[in-house]
This record gives C-alpha cells, structure tokens and sequence, in this order.
DNA sequence: TTTAAATAGCACTAATTTGGTCCAATTAGT
DNA sequence: ACTAATTGGACCAAATTAGTGCTATTTAAA
C-alpha cells in the first residue's frame, strides 16, 4: 500500500529539480549533493526515470539529466508508475494473467472502480503542484528531503 | 503501492462472509475450504482480523469468526488499515516520526492531499459493495477467490 | 587524438518485509 | 473434571526490495 522508497526518492528529486531551473541539466553527483543522498542510489533512480524517458539524459563529458517535459506536465502518477508498473492496488487488474480464480472472482469489477479512482487521482497531481502548496517559492525551498523516515 | 496478498486474502474472505449468510460465525477450517487457500494462511488472515475487531471471534469448542459489524458498514479501508496499518503512500504522513528532513521537505502537504483522497476514496467502498456489482446475489457466486495471480 | 567526465547496464550482497508453521491458551460439551 | 475443537501468539523461512560496485560506452574539451 506504501510506494517503495525509491520511488519516493524519485519524486523528491524530479521535485527539486523542478524548483530549481527545470531547463538546465543536472549531473547525479550534484543531484546526490544537492538532496543528501548517497550518489549510488540517486544514480539508479536516475538511470530508472530516464529509461522511463521521463528524464533526458546526456551522456559523456558535460552530460547529465533533466526534465523531459515541463513540471505541470508531469504527474506523480507516471513517476510511480516508471519505477512500479501500472498503478493497481491488486495484481489481477494490471496484470492479464493467470489468476487461478479470474473466472468467478466477484471481486473483480470493485477493484476495477477502486483502482481507476487512485489513479485518476494521482495523474492529477503534478509535479508544479508539489511546489505551490508552499508559501515562499521554488528556489528557497533548499532542503527536501525523501518523504520517508530515516 | 500494490497491497499485500494477506490484505487480499482478507477482503476475499470478508466477502465472501457477506456473501453467505453472515449472522453465523464460520470456522477457519470452513472458511479454507470455501476460499481454496490453505488453512495456515486463512487462519493467520482471520487472526489480524479479529485482532483489529472487524471480525469478533469465539474460542474453544464450536468457536469461530463472524462479522462483527453489517457488510454495509464495513469499509474496504477499514480491512487494508487492519494488515498494513493507516493508509498513507509515504511513512512520514502516516508516522509522527523521524525523517531527517521534516522540518523542510517541501512534498509533506501534498502527501498530505494524496493520501487524503485514496483515503476516502477506499472508505466510500463497503463491502457490500463488493457484492451488488455483480447480477446475481451472494449465494450462487460461491467460487470468490484472491485477486492476485497465482 | 587523447583525456577526463559522465551516463548505461549488469550483477551481486545486505536488509527488510512478507508469508507460512508450530505450539500454547481457551472454551463448549460431555 | 476431562476432552476435543478452536483461537492466540511466537517463531522461522522465503521472497522482495534496497543499496553497492564494477565495467563499458559516450562525449566535450584540451
């Protein structure tokens, strides 16, 4: 029911980089600096959200990630999306496969609605709204830190 | 963010209580006949539910588990909070505690807003609900199964 | 052309969470 | 009081998730 941590560290740092200058391309060490995470792991959320193409990458010398789109564009929705698949409470909607009890199961068509219902949620929820909750703007905001316990 | 195959298991057996007449209290040997998932499991499942008062259980001789409130009134939220605790995408909502960067992470208030929708979107479904999408009624759909894959 | 900086991909290990099993406590009925 | 049936709680095993490291590839700049 709790997304994984890296996909909240995932959402912190698309976060940040949003109230930063969301033009410009950031390299993993700065990112990891910048959000007090240990560079390997930012490292792999970064390699995840741009396979995902949710970032753009630059390899080489000078390289490094940025946003694909504009932080009103994308959705909480599809970052939990790019490191946890479709987002379904239960296996068998996402999932076409295999469960052994697909053809009575008389939970089916609830967890359809219960799903589409978080979802439609979070697609509505973008990554500029993470930002204008908070009174001062974007680039004072420093210090983010992932939404989890340490 | 998908939940645990035990908080699925519940809901299909919760469901399949309402299903069936549910004044009666059934045992867990029953109750794993009729879902087809082993006894241990069926037996832990019932344990957290009767542990969390959505099921009021009778020990000893002729003992069992019965419903302690009408399908109407209880909330598919209510079983997910019994297995996995208060329904909260990220820790630092659902816990008072410790993450390193409470003071200015600046994602907390719209968590805050996430979580309050899937919230209720999850207590606005009963479990009665669950059954009146299908055309026939609770007794004849007796092959209710999980809803994950096998 | 060389070099240094950076991402890409893979595999491995450690930690946490989840699931399943067993034994002790309780109770209705005889 | 005894016994058989049943729940309750502690414990152990398995699976998943998180974190780390290494090597290859790409690219800008000297």
């Amino acid at each position: 029911m709790r997304i994984n941590k890296l996909t909240d560290y995932g959402i912190v740092i698309m976060t940040r980089i949003a109230a930063m200058d969301s033009n410009r391309i950031y390299t993993a060490k700065e990112l990891a600096k910048i959000s007090k995470m240990p560079l390997p792991t930012v490292t792999r959320v970064l390699k995840t959200l741009s396979n995902e193409k949710i970032l753009v990458s630059q390899r080489g010398n000078q390289g490094g990630y940025g946003l694909a789109s504009s932080p009103s564009s994308i959705s909480i929705a599809s970052i939990i999306e790019a490191f946890e698949g479709p987002i379904a409470l239960t296996d068998c909607v996402s999932n076409e496969s295999a469960c052994s009890y697909e053809n009575n199961c008389c939970t089916q068509e609830p967890w359809q609605k219960i799903n589409q219902t978080v979802r439609t949620s979070l697609e509505n929820i973008k990554l500029a709204d993470m930002l204008e909750t908070n009174q001062n703007n974007g680039l004072v905001q420093l210090d983010v830190g992932p939404g989890v316990k340490a």
